[in-house]
DNA sequence: CTGAAAGCGCTAACAC
DNA sequence: GTGTTAGCGCTTTCAG
């Protein structure tokens, strides 16, 4: 009843009552809106009392239907297991791309892809609805990914599979180069025997980690450790933990993957009565809230997601507004050491 | 170089094209492409294989415009630290926004509140970009919010300090029954000196969960336990911890307002070499990561946040739509008795 | 049932 | 410099 008597609210002014106010035309209104340096100072006066008097404010789905822009972008995400937040990979994502479209006069528009119906979001991308898509990883579709950057500005935060040329951009970071700086920490500590929790093989971060870590200890000299592959969560991580140790091989350093699976696998050392770092120091890449909710807790290559988010963002930008970026950007990382390799050495 | 020759792309076919080829009206092929029912089945026909032939997207923008809607909600976040997703909370509940948006012909845009620059949010919000805007906490400029609600529709987290009048609706948990459970469970498994680590008393939610904390105690005829505040922070719960044992009270059981704090608390505990839960059994509230990053892994009250992010989204569309909604939803909440309780009893 | 015409609010040539 | 005139792409009376 309430909601009946009070939903019509007034209708907001036009820049035509704007430009009668101010006793201009349009254009001329229109022209001071947009800072045009072609007018009268008092024109401009006039027009921006106006404004101010009217409390005016310019309707956007007009002027971009005008100017054939949204003043938009979208940031596309899987629906997977419909909990991308289970990551804080995506919560981080968001967050950097989200505070960094602040700054800009454009808006983020969040687009979970539904499992069931793909096509919805692409006729939405393609349906002119936002001026750019910032894609994240959902390799069963990217070839499509691929082929609407040739409609739509594209950037991906990781390499498509897809072999497909588009004049699309990747922002993303070096994952050989994270798994490196952890084992070369571990190896610098002492660690001869040093094993990885992996992440799938069927990700690209899967593989390149893995890599990093292969190639370290080879180039050191040492004997490639034991491997096992984990489902990027806690308990896949303490299921790896389990049968690393099982295998019955001695070992004094892991890398894990992410720092899920290693919280996962403190657990099962905590269970075992394996001490950390004192017989295992463990290293992990990706550094957020579980790196520190152990104990000890643990080094981490900080990936710095959110940075990556604002890059992404910004590239984005970049190739709307028409400037010509570079195909690949690579996001800088660090390692932060904490207790669960420090005490060593 | 190469990005100036692929910018261009084809122009995307118009409604007109569509008609022309299917040899109707404009007005006809608009009416097909939104269901009117009166049309022929030809020309449903006709302008249904001209959309398809021409791969025709309508455009949001121009249908906005004739139709003054947006088709777009707004989720407001504070920048605050600028790290909103420092907690889960925002993340669960932008996430189930989100996916429940997915399933609607609305779209979500993400607008952080620049601390800097609070009127920017208020502009965009007035400016008739969006249809309505779902707000999350930020009591210092609530009033201006529930000063919003009067020309846009407006769905709330929490409910707003101000006592201005509004017509915006509320959708949140009853934090007082969230206390209320936790500390029956503790009483149930024997407690008798049951303590808190409080939220700030600044938060509505923190004087709630104080209050069904007290009054649990109260009604079970137990002495009132020791209470420490503290600021949400994994760390804050941790001293909050500290200052709780260190005042030499005798505590079996604590209620732990968040689950961030429980954390914390539960490192303080084991350093200290009291057990959980055979010395101190604990209850947290908010089930989320941290719940489950504890050994043992912590009994929580789970406010199922997601659900208020697709409840919160759901109720704001329903206003969008013209219906009448409640003023105050609440959300369910559920106990889950974890190790940190079980054993007890 | 369908087409013609007007208009949503703003921008952008193109004259004056 | 500023006003006039057309649209941007779609919806919607209003006749027919």
């Amino acid at each position: 009843m309430t909601q009946e008597t009070d939903a019509p609210a007034v209708v907001p002014p036009t820049l035509l009552a704007v430009a009668q106010l101010a006793k201009v035309s349009r254009s001329t209104a229109s022209r001071v809106l947009n800072g045009s340096p072609q007018v009268t100072e008092e024109a401009i006066a006039a027009v921006t009392r106006a404004i101010s008097e009217l409390n005016y404010v310019p309707n956007r789905t007009a002027r971009n239907l005008a100017n054939r822009t949204t003043q938009s972008i979208a940031m596309v995400i899987p629906q997977q297991t419909s909990k991308f937040f289970a990551d804080p990979y995506f919560a981080a994502v968001i967050q950097g791309a989200a505070l960094h479209m602040a700054s800009t006069e454009y808006t983020l528009t969040l687009l979970i892809e539904s499992d069931d119906d793909p096509q919805k979001t692409r006729r939405f991308l393609e349906g002119g609805n936002v001026d750019g898509a910032l894609i994240l990883s959902h390799y069963t579709r990217d070839a499509d990914y691929v082929a609407l950057s040739r409609n739509l500005p594209v950037v991906f935060g990781v390499q498509p599979l897809s072999t497909d040329e588009g004049p699309y951009s990747v922002v993303d970071v070096n994952n050989v180069e994270a798994a490196v700086l952890a084992t070369q920490l571990l190896i610098g500590h002492g660690c001869t025997q040093i094993a990885i929790i992996g992440a799938p093989l069927g990700m690209s971060a899967g593989r390149d980690r893995a890599e990093g870590w292969r190639s370290t200890l080879a180039s050191a000299g040492l004997a490639e450790g034991p491997f096992e592959e984990g489902d990027l969560t806690p308990a896949g991580g303490a299921a790896a933990m389990e049968r690393l140790l099982d295998v019955g091989r001695p070992i004094d350093g892991l890398v894990a993957a992410t720092a899920q699976m290693a919280q996962g696998a403190m657990g099962v050392l905590k269970d075992r009565g394996i001490a950390v770092p004192e017989d295992i120091a463990v290293a992990t890449i990706d550094n957020n809230f579980f790196s520190t909710s152990t104990h000890p807790p643990l080094t981490s290559v900080d990936l710095n997601t959110d940075l990556k988010g604002a890059v992404m963002a910004e590239t984005l930008l970049r190739i709307v507004r028409g400037e010509i970026v570079e195909k690949f950007t690579t996001i800088p990382i660090e390692l932060i050491e904490r207790e669960s390799t420090r005490a060593r050495s």
